[in-house]
DNA sequence: TTGAAAGCGCTAACAC
DNA sequence: GTGTTAGCGCTTTCAA
């Protein structure tokens, strides 16, 4: 019957040593896959931890300089389905690797929450870093670095090349579904940036672009509104396009929750989706279904990417020294309701 | 120049001690309020950190018999905004109470990886629980009761009065969109549950069938089917009720994500909402003003929920022995554009 | 009021 | 292959 410290009955290596009969430093040694363990001590101590129900103190296990076996998620906030997805692919990862997660969110704070929160989070607490679209992160990533604390950059590609990102082809999708509405007969396409401090704002609105030059249309600043990856915005943004003149026949916004904004503002205009307007968004979150029409937009992986940057920082944490990987996966243009020709 | 071990350039409280020329424990009392130290040796001591950087090591601390500050948040999936709310209220109340949070999801592992990890959980990692809509929950709630673990139940209401939980007036809820929907004319009314296994869902068809009673209608078996809480099965019920020889003319779903689905199913037999069918359904998470038409539904207050069970969990860390909390946050019923009066 | 010393549960040399 | 011994950074008696 081994006493408890607070709720935890809590069996320790000592406990499991002395019913296995050898020292704690071999049940240390069984626990973390060391070669040489005779075959039946291993045995044996490996019962004696079933039998008294034994199950690891990560907080010792760590502050004694192994791996805390915790990874660090860093997001703004859980709001709409894009993060959830990212969270699926990352999870998966982590399960399969006996990671547990810790949840830091930004969005109170504001600027320099993040960093206590990283300069906390590189204490010991976690054994590495995800971040997922970090706002203005420059301020954190420079201790990070100089702490060689393991990190990979979600959907944001970083300052330079010294860093781990995993992204998706954002100019190619600006791009992509560009060209599409151009095909469709749209030659006044309204677009609704990111938050241009995101390398990925800037990548889909030089796709954006692109496909306008390529197609030897010329490009209209007044059809380009600075958005914020947010519903409210989406429906500014777009009123402020409806309004124009010579009013766009379709809008392309940089992320879906936007795009959800512009179809709210379309029909408060007592326009028609997509007889009137076309839109089309960016991400291909889960509610890109649920609304009506349902959404045609360019789709990220974005559980792919989540467990692909969770590999790649597990790969990093077992050898930091490692080069910097950056990892583009490619997106895809979904074609659903909200789009149509030009009559 | 302190020497660290890992990554972290980790300033000890051993430094600190050092450069405050007091003993370490002093450091340790002056961190954690004690009294006992004269108001100089404190400002000194103070001064130290700050001058250092220095920042608690929440590993050593916990493990030398403290809180570790940390306490684990167990859901199913990350899916929906309904988490994403909840863990906004959850959120606020952590970070003025200087606690971190671990995310545990469980919508891989099926039965049985819950209680794997609540056991785990309860090993020390974290101080105390938080448990949002936990599915088949008696597997471990045992566990945690027999150890006198802290945890509060979000949106489920246990198995007894034993245990702490924060809910909403679901039944309520259920009857005030039902009679509601009564009174806008609607006779023949569709219900579809959430999982039966959870009190919430058994609760609000409870307010669904008082309602029908109270205004002298019968209950038919025919209008009730069940779902899961998500959108496919909202889906294909829609369907069932929709195929009905006398068809309902308003759908009640037990939440909104499959209230989305039936806004599908209905589109899918080219019936016009709310013409043809109005639609309720019940949480008012965010895409509930996304979807078109924006959706009615009872309103949970889900952010405030989190808050509430993240105060009395941290309550009951603070005083295990108190008795526990069962707290039931009003309802609201939200009027959008999804329902109608009969024609 | 403060310091010394023990120990939380574990890993990692270092012996044997 | 296995045991012994030191800590990891902290809290907490117990003395002084």
């Amino acid at each position: 019957m081994p006493r408890g410290t607070r709720f935890t009955g809590s069996v320790t290596i000592v406990d499991v040593a002395h019913e296995a009969r050898v020292s704690h430093a071999t049940v240390s040694r069984v626990l973390n896959n060391d070669s040489h363990v005779s075959p039946e001590t291993r045995e044996r101590v490996l019962r004696a931890t079933t039998r008294l129900g034994y199950s690891v103190n990560q907080q010792a296990r760590s502050l004694a300089g192994g791996r805390s076996q915790v990874i660090g998620l860093v997001v703004r906030d859980l709001g709409t389905g894009y993060i959830g997805e990212i969270v699926r692919g990352i999870d998966d990862q982590l399960s399969t690797a006996q990671y547990d997660m810790m949840l830091y969110t930004t969005h109170r704070g504001g600027t320099g929450k993040e960093s206590v929160y990283v300069t906390s989070l590189a204490q010991g607490m976690t054994d590495g870093l995800l971040l997922v679209l970090p706002q203005n992160p420059e301020s954190y990533l420079q201790t990070l670095r100089q702490r060689r604390f393991p990190f990979v950059l979600i959907d944001h590609n970083g300052s330079g090349e010294s860093e781990s990102a995993v992204g998706a082809t954002n100019r190619q999708g600006g791009y992509d579904a560009t060209k599409y509405l151009i095909e469709l007969g749209h030659r006044r396409i309204g677009f609704i940036t990111g938050s241009m401090d995101l390398g990925c704002s800037r990548d889909r609105l030089d796709g954006y672009k692109a496909a306008l030059c390529d197609h030897g249309l010329s490009i209209d600043q007044a059809l380009i509104r600075q958005g914020d990856f947010h519903q409210p915005m989406g429906f500014t943004c777009a009123q402020a396009l409806l309004s124009l003149p010579d009013r766009p026949t379709a809008i392309f916004a940089s992320n879906d929750v936007m795009a959800f904004g512009v179809m709210e503002a379309v029909r408060d205009q007592a326009l028609k989706i997509p007889d009137d307007v076309s839109i089309v968004g960016f991400d291909d979150i889960p509610q890109s279904v649920s609304v009506y029409p349902q959404l045609t937009t360019v789709q990220q992986p974005l559980a792919e990417m989540g467990a692909r940057a969770t590999q790649m920082l597990l790969e990093l944490i077992e050898n930091p020294d490692q080069p910097a990987q950056r990892v583009e996966l490619p997106t895809e243009l979904i074609v659903r309701a909200s789009t149509r020709a030009i009559k």
